[in-house]
RNA sequence: GGUCUCGUGGCCGAGUGGCUAGGCGGCGGUCUGCAAAACCGUAUACAGCGGUUCGAAUCCGCUCGAGACCUCCA
């Protein structure tokens, strides 16, 4: 594979040259999301940024495989006064199946997620489903002598590791350290070290999701899963693994240590976290209460939010941000998502029409005044091009990539004016850029068409005929009553060189 | 308290030892019956104090400020 892509690897804290171990197969896996509560817009981070990462790779030629999980046990509550299964919680709070939980927020996630444009990873695995696999990986552990039984309950023996192994060195702690800071907390008592973690628990009576192992009836530790399918579907060693920078302590140095004694040899060649969304400075999570459903965004209805967002607008907001930087999340920041990526879309729009002026034996009439043969400017799609994939091939620089699409949009309403010329060549070549970064990598849709019935198409444009005869009498009277009547529908008239055209006013909706 | 990260113009956000980031907003303009929309142009920055350097927003130190993580707990 021809390329120049690094990737910042948080395990040796620099920028590596990708090289897959087995091209042209990738293996990536990534922490999804535990089901058990409505998607934020702190889910949508690292869907949409591994999104990027899977589609980029594709496009570079790789066979991806891309597994993300679905966490449906074993996670907890740590907010809650007393620990307790954050599922088997929600399951006794609204009286269903703790199964019944995890389908509905599995369905939600993946709704939302789609309207995201986010695509669906090529195996989706549940932790409930591969509770076999887990206890196979902790037999291993204890049959290497890594891992203590203690009242049913099995945990990993962290400072015995770390005499042979360096416990710490994704998150850059050191177990001294660790081990001095661990907070007092209840129910340590069974583990011989507080360093140490579980991997299977023994349940309590009230306990509803459980399974049977050669243990305890019990649930696994919640750092095993990851371990377990990632080994399932990519193999003992595997290319990329990704999550929030959240997780990388304890979860991911915790799955560095069970895969390394289970299989014998590292998992995972390049870690990659993306960072957090804050609001008002601070982290955005379900546990802190300050988070905002993706539901929300896309209604509106949150006293935090003025407006509603679409979800192309919250594609676009996190793809401006670089994925390792915290992005913070306020209405100007959003409203000025939205409308850079209108101007984005418009001027995307336009190239495309473009299309049928090139393609077309008829020449388009005088509205397309555009490509006179030029050599001043030769190279400069080219440029724009280069520069493309030069930040996408550092570390999915998606930011600096849209800065450039700016500037082929800048090119692109220069031209639409006679202002700029470009050569047929260059706009094919534009074409062909903005098809594949906006359309295929970035994966932003335009939204503002195809929502309305062809109808309300007609009817329309019946309406901005009967404008147009009454505008050309200057009966500014009927014209203005036309437009302030439609306004009051929430239907925007906008008048241009070439006619009038509309939209609905949908993004302007207030509560 | 420990470990780590960050501090860029009104807002969001790239980058980086000398070369315009970009978007939104503002301002000016084009268009327009008016308005809106659209488009064009444009100003404002690198937390503070020292140091290294021909040159630092970029490297080093200190100060101030902000943030993340610090374990299974039932």
């Amino acid at each position: 594979m021809e390329h120049n892509l690094t990737i910042y690897n948080t395990l040796t804290r620099k920028k590596e040259l990708f090289k897959p171990l087995n091209e042209p197969f990738v293996g990536m896996y990534v922490c999804g999301p535990t089901v058990y509560g409505d998607p934020h817009l702190g889910h949508a981070r690292p869907a949409i940024t591994f999104d990027l990462v899977f589609r980029y790779l594709k496009h570079l030629g790789y066979n991806v495989r891309y597994v993300r999980n679905i966490t449906d046990v074993g996670h907890l509550e740590l907010d809650l006064d007393e620990g307790e299964d954050k599922i088997a919680k929600k399951a006794r709070l609204e009286e269903v199946e703790p199964m019944e939980v995890v389908q509905f927020y599995s369905d939600r996630y993946h709704h939302f997620m789609a309207l995201l444009n986010v695509l669906q990873p090529s195996i989706e695995p549940r932790a409930s489903g591969h509770i076999i696999e887990q206890i196979g990986m902790i037999q291993k552990i204890l049959n290497a002598g890594f891992a203590y039984v203690q009242n049913g309950s099995v945990y990993f023996d962290v400072v015995k590791y770390s005499q042979s192994h360096n416990y710490g060195k994704l998150s850059g702690r050191k177990l001294e350290d660790l081990i001095a800071n661990t907070r007092e907390l209840e129910g340590q008592e069974e583990k011989r070290n507080p360093a140490d973690f579980a991997l299977w628990k023994k349940a309590q009576p009230e306990h509803i999701m459980r399974w049977p192992s050669p243990w305890s009836d019990g649930f696994p530790g919640w750092h095993l899963e990851c371990s377990a399918m990632g080994t399932k579907y990519l193999g003992d060693t595997f290319d990329i693994h990704g999550g929030g920078m959240d997780l990388l302590f304890p979860h991911h140095e915790c799955e560095i240590a069970q895969s390394r004694i289970a299989n014998g040899k590292e998992a995972v060649k390049y870690w990659l976290h993306n960072n957090m969304i804050t609001i008002n400075g601070q982290k955005m999570g379900k546990s802190l209460g300050n988070a905002v459903m993706l539901e929300e965004f896309f209604s509106g209805n949150h006293p935090l939010l003025e407006k509603a967002y679409s979800p192309m607008t919250i594609r676009f907001f996190i793809l401006q941000a670089h994925y390792r930087s915290t992005l913070d999340f306020s209405n100007e920041a959003l409203q000025g998502a939205e409308k850079g990526l209108k101007r984005l879309m418009a001027g995307m729009e336009t190239l495309k029409s473009w299309q049928l002026a090139v393609g077309s034996t008829q020449q388009k009439d005088t509205t397309a005044p555009l490509h006179h043969c030029t050599t001043a400017h030769g190279s400069r799609i080219q440029d724009l091009i280069s520069s493309c994939y030069a930040a996408m091939n550092d570390d999915f620089n998606s930011p600096v990539v849209i800065a450039n699409l700016f500037e082929g949009v800048r090119i692109i309403n220069a031209v639409t004016e006679g202002k700029e010329s470009l050569t047929s060549d260059e706009v094919i070549q534009l074409q062909h850029l903005f098809q594949t970064v906006v359309t295929e990598i970035l994966a932003l849709q335009d939204e503002s068409s195809g929502e309305q019935s062809e109808t309300v198409d007609r009817l329309m444009e019946l309406i901005i005929g009967l404008r147009q005869d009454a505008r050309a009498k200057k009966d500014w009277n009927a014209s203005d009553r036309i437009r302030d009547e439609l306004e009051k529908l929430g239907i925007v008239i906008k008048d241009t060189k070439n006619g009038a055209t509309w939209e609905t006013k949908q993004s302007q909706i207030t509560r």
